[in-house]
DNA sequence: TATTGACTTGAAGTAAACTCTAAGTGATAT
DNA sequence: ATATCACTTAGAGTTTACTTCAAGTCAATA
């Protein structure tokens, strides 16, 4: 699978693709004859994880270190299990801080559909 | 209420508070014959609404403009309305996508805990 | 009275995550 | 054969949301 149909099917642009495998989140990817990009489905479920990771709001810098750890073998495995309970964690307060902005949007849209025009912004 | 207590009871630094007033986002906040601010209730309560959105993710352009509607009075009604669905829809998508990631996530230390090492990344 | 601490300003600086540019290569369509 | 298209690279530029800086004011305390 090249460069194109990997960036179309992941809604990501060649440039990110090519950004991510700078930073050592995917890859290296290996290349044709020509210089260009073949993306195995290894490849493929790599840049699954890191879309849903970074589409959660996870940071580049921590799954850097996460893949990291996991390349370099079965005695990272203490290390690892610890970072991901604290992304874990940060992940929880924010999906909680989202609710909540949610409850609020649609409380205020409700009194919108009401007719309830009450003065306060919010 | 002074700004360094406005700054601490919400966890925000007193340039932050500054940097939403220079937006637009809060006030303009009144000040005393010495230059320096007081924060109204009105004020407080705007800058509650303001920390919700922004934890959720919302962008202080949005704000800006839902801000800036709300004060031109109610024949803004319908858009501010269309608007905040907008967002709505924005943030579900969002709040499912971390969703997602959260289960990852609590299913990868799940077998950490279970000591099923198996090889993949995810 | 001197110094400390919190405040003020406008403007410049920073971090994260892309995104774009320029210059070039190689395979395919006219 | 020539043009078009997708790809390559290194490196510069952009956006968002702050954050820091420099220089100054004012009130209170040692």
């Amino acid at each position: 699978m090249q460069i194109s149909e990997v960036a179309k099917e992941f809604g990501l642009t060649t440039d990110t693709l090519r950004y991510y495998e700078r930073e050592g989140l995917i890859g290296p990817i290996a290349k044709g004859k020509n210089g260009t990009r073949n993306y195995t489905e290894e490849d493929i479920k790599r840049i699954q994880f890191v879309k849903c990771m970074r589409a959660a709001g996870l940071e580049i810098s921590f799954l850097k270190r996460y893949i990291k750890l996991f390349e370099e073998g079965d005695k990272t495995v203490k290390e690892r299990r610890k970072i991901l309970v604290e992304q874990r964690k940060i992940l929880k307060e924010k999906l909680d801080a989202m609710q909540e902005a949610y409850n609020r949007l649609n409380y205020k849209i409700d009194l919108y559909d009401k007719n309830i025009l009450d003065k306060k912004l919010m």
